[in-house]
DNA sequence: TGACATAGTAAGTAATCACTTACTAATATA
DNA sequence: TATATTAGTAAGTGATTACTTACTATGTCA
């Protein structure tokens, strides 16, 4: 079985993350997977198509990491985990990658991802019920706006800034 | 004096705020102006030059607004009010429309615009560390961050989302 | 082996892109 | 009022866009 279609998506992913979707041209998607342009439309029904396929993997592999961390059954644990996890996730480049196209494309092409954050939502605010704040569902969503705000403001490249928002975090959330 | 410098500003606004730059022509600018395309390249050296122009009116604005509370003596005072503009500032369509081209803009564009929160990051982490928080100038990141997230997530639709947000943050903060 | 679907390509297509040219209309200043 | 500068336009430019067409190569299964 040939991978090109795979290359495909790989090289879209790259260039995506790197310009966004409109600046991104489905020949330079072509050159980069080292395929013919024709093949795009061969896969996918149009550059559309190509970005939805793309977004809904992303979607999956999210949904697929977070589902380490939501049911530890400490609450702290918990906590402490999805603050770790979001700076994991940037130090990675592969996942960094994924996570920031999937939210700059949702906002490129007007795509509601509220619904993505539904599970991660009622788990945070169970824990965070749990170890005694109050609000504990306005502070889940507060923690989730942080983590979306360091991955919209190019904290790629600032690792120090990663670091200090999710000290931040456990500061607030933890007291350590 | 004419105006049709400032219509065709006010319009790349407008449809960079939907669109974002990349998928707003020049022609559909000078469409929604009621200009010739041409004019534009008369007032500015060329699209990125429009674009930089308008950020740099959104950046003044914007550094012109928090100066309106990020010199209370108050702390809590202080606190209080950042919160209280993050959702303002959403309600209001003219300056969320802004707010929201300025943060896409910088991502699309590549431009770092982490200077531009120099001096309210300073004046927050004063702010939480005279009321008694450890590790200030982290959880004034945290806190920007949770800002900047809200921006990024389309919470222009969502007007709920924001103000419990806005919940979470006095909660963490002011424990209020 | 032969028939048929799938994978792949090269070379188009019309539309749109940012930007230029060559010009006229308006306004300021001497 | 003459002159010079600025504001404005219509009609281009070549390059690039997403997508199509017409074709060939490769594998699959009766």
């Amino acid at each position: 079985m040939s991978n090109k279609r795979n290359d495909i998506i790989s090289a879209a992913l790259d260039l995506f993350s790197e310009k966004g979707y409109a600046a991104t041209s489905t020949a330079r998607i072509a050159q980069k997977a080292g395929v013919s342009e024709g093949l795009i439309f061969r896969h996918f029904k149009n550059k559309r198509g190509l970005v939805e396929e793309l977004l809904q993997q992303s979607d999956e592999r999210y949904q697929n990491e977070i589902q380490q961390f939501i049911s530890a059954e400490d609450p702290a644990d918990l906590l402490r985990a999805f603050i770790d996890y979001s700076v994991r996730t940037i130090q990675y480049v592969d996942s960094a990658k994924m996570w920031i196209t999937s939210l700059r494309l949702s906002q490129e092409l007007g795509i509601d991802h509220e619904l993505r954050y539904a599970v991660l939502l009622e788990r945070l605010a169970w824990a965070l019920g749990a170890i005694g704040h109050g609000k504990p569902t306005d502070v889940a969503r507060t923690l989730i706006s942080a983590q979306e705000g360091m991955l919209a403001s190019g904290a790629l490249g600032h690792m120090g800034i990663v670091e200090s928002i999710a000290a931040g975090m456990r500061e607030l959330v933890l007291n350590e």
